[in-house]
DNA sequence: ACTAATTTTGTTATGGTATAACAAGTCTAA
DNA sequence: TTAGACTTGTTATACCATAACAAAATTAGT
């Protein structure tokens, strides 16, 4: 009974654009058609969606559907924190906190290829403790996991009490 | 004055290519011709080399030139653990630890490229805990961090002391 | 409103990364 | 020496990403 997504998956959408819209009001910037629906096509797979993949989708809805369109957009809405790239999936994935200055960790499951951010301000100190101690000056972080989230490991009812 | 390589990197080489046929014959794994070459070949570059650049390569050197024959060859020395794959560089890089069990945490320079490979055992353990606490077992883990080195600061004075 | 400057999008072409599928050759052990 | 396993050759193709330049849309100053 491995119910994927128990939330309402809207609402995460919702919220995301309604961010996305603050943002980038706040900081000037345009958040045009063609970059609003790629971010909610990227909310709507909730996990990584390639950029082949978004490409095809606007262009069932009308968009330019040449690679350039797609990469613009995507440029733009990392540039503004509202997604990240997974870069051992070579997908891109919508960003929960993009209200906030931060470092996307992710937990990326090798069977249902759900992706989860999480969050560890421990690591990111060790990290860049580790990093001065080989004088060296941290700027981005690739922190990608894999294995089995909870559901594929059969552990549903354990782990969700 | 930053000397990149103040070792004798052929000592690097010789070592590794000396692990790799120990870990090949003990696993009964043949290190053929081309893979030797191809590890080699990683080797010498000192930092990540592209699958392409790669077999540029050996087809200069009179292997075989298809794009299959250089991706069997990395797949086998990543699978041997000879080797590893910098995600966010889509490169390959010499493991100097390929006798022990690890993982790959990586320190790249945005400005010269090179790559330290390094370990911390309190990250890892940290990993492992905080997966767990979503459920997840973890499996690998790409760990990738960028910025700049010691020398393209031009700190190599202070560091090195 | 008009125009210049800036930003965004359209379009064509190309470069870079990786694998599928199947044939042929090589090594090893019974 | 032959079967089986493994490795390599070969062709084709799929997927990922950007360069370069033209056209259109938006914005800001007048």
């Amino acid at each position: 009974m491995s119910e994927e997504h128990a939330h309402n998956h809207n609402d995460c959408i919702d919220t995301a654009l309604a961010t996305a819209e603050t943002l980038c009001l706040e900081q000037g910037q345009r958040l045009t058609k063609v970059r609003r629906r790629a971010l909610e096509l990227i909310w709507e797979s909730h996990r990584p969606l390639g950029a082949y993949q978004l490409l095809a989708k606007l262009a069932e809805e009308g968009f330019n559907s040449a690679p350039p369109t797609v990469y613009r957009a995507l440029d733009f809405l990392m540039n503004a924190g509202l997604i990240h790239k997974v870069e051992s999936m070579n997908a891109y994935l919508g960003c929960a906190h993009a209200d906030k200055e931060h470092k996307g960790y992710f937990l990326i499951c090798d069977e249902c290829h759900n992706v989860m951010e999480f969050d560890y301000q421990d690591i990111h100190a060790s990290l860049i403790a580790k990093a001065a101690q080989h004088g060296f000056e941290l700027r981005s972080e690739t922190i990608e996991l894999t294995g089995l989230c909870a559901d594929c490991r059969g552990l549903a009812n354990e782990v969700r009490a």
